[in-house]
RNA sequence: GCCCCUAUGGCGGAACUGGUAGACGCGUCCGACUCAAAAUCGGAUUCCGCAAGGAGUGCUGGUUCGAUUCCGGCUAGGGGCACCA
């Protein structure tokens, strides 16, 4: 027996080495076993990884050296999302280049994740910021060009002044950038477009064939996706002043309300009321404070719906009598549907707060099952439910769906202006992806300005078109722009002076396809080879719920599009999608009211509960709300800290096994100890279990039956352990090892020396220990390794298989089952785990309990569910 | 406003398809070891009750022999979208 205590700081740098001196991560592509692709989100170079990091890579660490165990040839990479603003913003700061700073970054990061003991393969490595990736990327991009999914278009952008760049709608939140929090402009500007667009429909119907996905996020997609079905429907103009147009088309999702239309309403920007601003001041004013409105997105929310009559009429549909008014309203937007709505108040909340403010009626056409159709009325709240058509004409008494069909079938057949009055359209909220950016760290979009020749693509040969080292920051805007000989080239066509494109990608397009350049990272010719369709999709895909839309939806849309370029088999990147909780801790702040660390303080645990103080002078501190951590609250923990005084195990084991890897978890030092203990604890198990089985060997045929109990316990919990694995359940898995521990370390408690007990106690003592470490190597490889190497084992536990699970073994074979009367539990029966109903039954009415409960009364009913529980019912 | 999720001891959480509520851990208390402390080990720990027993999974109603689990109505907290016609 050992007292010595395991050292991690030796133990770990030791077999990080060995396992990198062997190459056991590397992964082999033309490898015949079955393949498992395991990915997390790779990291933005920060500068150090953070405990989200820490949490991420452990469990798809914890899966990937899972999947390798049971056979899988598994790929297991890392890299890093390297283009970005933070990189230009160090630079302008330290007035040095961007790139030193990020290679730095990914230099310091790399180490940290190598001391976390990450079965990665190190040898895939790749940097999006590195010409030989983004070449590719610019292959891809120019392929997409020819392909016809990408264009480029004059359009209202998201102005972000702080940043000087343009952001896609994703990146607008609350009218702010998601990076900079400035209020975000409306600008008119040429921009590059990916047609994201021309997959809406698949992107969303293909969610419902990803049942390996969070529900939530299937859903948050489907939403922003935003499909939905209605008809777009022509009012000819009675008399039109303004323009040639003889009529003007809105779009509805309730063509059968028509009947209760009151007005239509104009987006500011609709060519209408752009006509009608011409011709009259007052619109015209409206127009411009509508357009002003628009910028603060913030005031949506308390902003008064207002509107402007146009003093043109258009014609019912369905009445050529029924003149109805034309407004434009500050409600309409111009890039969804046709920039105009009819307005039918009864049903629809905005339109009804409209025309209350305008007095424009509310006539209900939908009566609700529960009131009388003679006096239905609106008041302040539109009804938007079931019911029976009113107020229709042919309508009434139908239900909305035959209504729906009854109109868009007669408008279909109807012709106004020369066109069908109505047309049945599916529209997405989904826009067109912006990636445009004026910033220098980025990808260069790969294309020239020629004022004879148009814009072209730069000729495959040039690729890639490499960002320039020598730029400076010192004045606003894109460097490139102010780099003379970088900017002007010769045209690929007529040789004469041009500019190339100064924009570069946005760095989202960096992260679309990474995971599929792993699969071959060195390829020269082609971002892609047949690797890509031997590897993908990703197996399994690990990271933050906040990439829930965008980098899942990009991504998603870039293998369609690299599928239709031929650059890829697959559509759907990732089979299966795993989104982690968060890293949360305690706040603390001192009576000053500033926050303090959780390295400045030190807690006293007392019965009636936890107080803090101040490390430097034991001035009392307020423990305040546990949140996300962060730099502004300073409740962020150093996983190098952790890693330093504890070990990776420890932070790995504790990351793992206090909540749901879905949820939020709580990062505590006294967890944290909790775990560090238990290192010990095996440490010490492991020790003493080898004693036990010295010259043991497998077991094998019967054995007595004490050994037999020891291996059911054993192999009891490895069939639990792999089920919580192979569910991602890590707190459980670990909770079910504990568990095993705890009954191993019971089972020998006063067994001192090997000769007390059987050869085939010894030979489950042997089975026992190897199974033990081997079921915690994947959570603590380091610890493993060594307790490996102590059991007497000469391999490392990395490159082992599995261990074999013995189903009968797992199985019991006398159980203990609750018996109820009347649905409350009176006794528990034990008895043999495959004794009949009819003996089951007997048994629990012979107990003493259950008599006394009957009370000489005859059961009524007697329940019994084979193997789970007895109820007798009086 | 619309959509979605969550609610279980002092705390994090466990409970497979309706079948022993509270696994595993943290904390606390008691004990052992120690001159003492730390570390370590053993025990107790949902609440009320000395006990027998009773109550109990946010609240409320229902379905069922039996509900943390299913259904209806609420409350609280969190998240997503946000004038999308």
């Amino acid at each position: 027996m050992t007292s010595e205590r395991y050292n991690p700081r030796e133990a770990e740098g030791k077999w990080q080495k060995n396992w990198a001196d062997r190459d056991t991560f590397r992964t082999d592509n033309t490898d015949k076993r079955p393949k498992y692709y395991v990915l997390e989100m790779f990291p933005y170079p920060s500068g150090r990884i953070h405990m989200g990091h820490v949490r991420n890579y452990t469990m798809g660490d914890v899966v990937a050296r899972y999947k390798r165990a049971r056979g899988f040839n598994v790929l297991h990479p890392m890299g890093w999302d390297a283009f970005g603003m933070p990189a230009e913003n160090a630079a302008m700061q330290n007035k040095s280049h961007p790139a030193k700073w990020t290679y730095e970054n990914i230099a310091t990061m790399r180490g940290q994740l190598k001391s976390m003991g990450l079965s990665l393969d190190w040898s895939r490595e790749i940097a999006t910021c590195d010409p030989t990736y983004y070449k590719h990327q610019q292959r891809l991009f120019l392929d997409f060009l020819k392909a016809g999914l990408v264009t480029r278009k004059k359009s209202k952008v998201n102005w972000d002044p702080v940043d000087q760049t343009v952001l896609a709608n994703e990146q607008v939140i609350d009218g702010r950038g998601w990076r900079s929090g400035a209020l975000v402009e409306q600008r008119e500007l040429t921009q590059w477009f990916l047609k994201i667009t021309d997959f809406a429909q698949d992107l969303s119907d293909s969610l419902d064939d990803l049942p390996r996905w969070p529900e939530k996020v299937r859903l948050m997609q489907k939403n922003w996706i935003g499909r939905s079905e209605g008809l777009r429907v022509r009012f000819a103009i009675e008399s039109n002043s303004l323009t040639s147009d003889k009529s003007v088309e809105v779009y509805t999702t309730r063509p059968e309300t028509l009947f209760g239309a009151k007005f239509l309403a104009l987006s500011a920007d609709h060519p209408l009321a752009i006509a009608a601003g011409k011709r009259d001041a007052k619109i015209q004013d409206f127009i411009e404070e509508c357009r002003r409105m628009g910028t603060s997105v913030a005031t949506l929310e308390t902003a008064k719906k207002k509107g402007i009559d146009t003093g043109v009429r258009v014609q019912h549909p369905f009445d050529p009598e029924w003149q109805i008014p034309v407004w434009i309203a500050n409600f309409v937007l111009m890039d969804y549907g046709t920039g105009a709505i009819f307005g039918c108040p009864a049903h629809d909340q905005r339109d009804l707060d409209f025309a209350r403010a305008y007095g424009l009626g509310a006539t209900p056409v939908v009566c609700p099952p529960d009131q009388s159709t003679a006096d239905f009325e609106i008041g302040k709240i539109a009804y938007d439910g079931e019911g029976k058509l009113i107020n229709s004409r042919f309508l009434d008494g139908m239900d909305i769906p035959d209504a729906r069909e009854e109109v868009s079938h007669r408008l279909e057949k109807t012709l106004v202006d020369g066109q069908p009055q109505g047309e049945r359209q599916v529209n997405f909220k989904l826009r067109d992806w912006g990636i445009s950016r004026q910033r220098y760290w980025g990808c260069p979009i790969p294309v020239i300005h020629c004022d004879d020749c148009g814009t072209l693509p730069v000729p495959l040969k040039e690729l890639p078109v490499i960002l320039p080292d020598d730029v400076t920051f010192d004045k606003p805007g894109n460097p490139l722009d102010h780099h003379p000989s970088w900017k002007n080239v010769g045209c690929p066509e007529c040789r004469k002076a041009a500019r190339r494109e100064t924009d570069t990608m946005d760095t989202f397009v960096d992260s679309s396809w990474y995971y599929a350049r792993f699969t071959d990272p060195t390829s020269l010719e082609s971002p892609t080879t047949e690797a890509a369709d031997h590897w993908l999709p990703v197996d399994q895909y690990i990271g933050g719920i906040e990439h829930a839309i965008l980098h899942l939806l990009y991504s998603r849309f870039f293998a369609r599009a690299m599928k239709a370029t031929g650059h890829l088999g697959v559509k759907e990147p990732f089979d299966g999608l795993f989104t982690q909780g968060m890293v949360v801790h305690e706040t603390y702040r001192s009576g000053d009211g500033g926050w303090r660390t959780p390295s400045e303080i030190r807690i006293e645990a007392t019965p009636d509960g936890r107080k803090a103080f101040s490390l430097s002078d034991s001035s009392p501190v307020e423990i305040g709300a546990i949140e996300k951590m962060s730099k502004s609250k300073r409740n962020t923990v150093d996983p190098d800290e952790i890693i330093g005084s504890y070990g990776a195990d420890t932070a790995r084991w504790f990351m793992l096994s206090d909540s749901p890897p879905d949820r939020d978890v709580i990062w505590s030092e006294e967890g944290v100890q909790g775990a560090a203990r238990y290192v010990q604890q095996i440490w010490r198990l492991v020790h003493e279990m080898r004693e036990l089985s010295c010259q043991a060997s497998a077991p094998e045929g019967n054995l007595d039956e004490i050994a037999t109990r020891i291996r059911k316990i054993v192999h009891g919990h490895l069939m639990k352990v792999e089920e919580h694995i192979e569910r991602l359940r890590f707190n459980t898995a670990i909770a079910e090892i504990r568990k095993m521990t705890n009954a191993l370390s019971a089972s020998i408690a006063g067994i001192t020396s090997p000769e007390q007990i059987s050869d085939d106690m010894r030979n489950a003592y042997r089975e026992a220990l190897d199974f033990m470490i081997q079921m915690f190597a994947p959570m603590m490889p380091h610890l493993a390794e060594e307790c490996w190497a102590a059991a007497g084992h000469d391999n490392l536990v990395s490159e082992t298989p599995w261990p074999i699970l013995d189903r009968t073994l797992a199985a019991e074979d006398r159980i203990v089952i609750p018996v109820q009367v009347n649905g409350k539990k009176r006794a528990e029966l034990e008895i043999e785990y495959d004794a009949d109903s009819t003996r089951v039954e007997a048994e629990a009415l012979k107990l003493e309990a259950v008599a006394r409960e009957l009370n000489g009364r005859p059961a009524k009913k007697v329940i019994i569910v084979p193997k789970r529980i007895v109820n007798v019912v009086v």
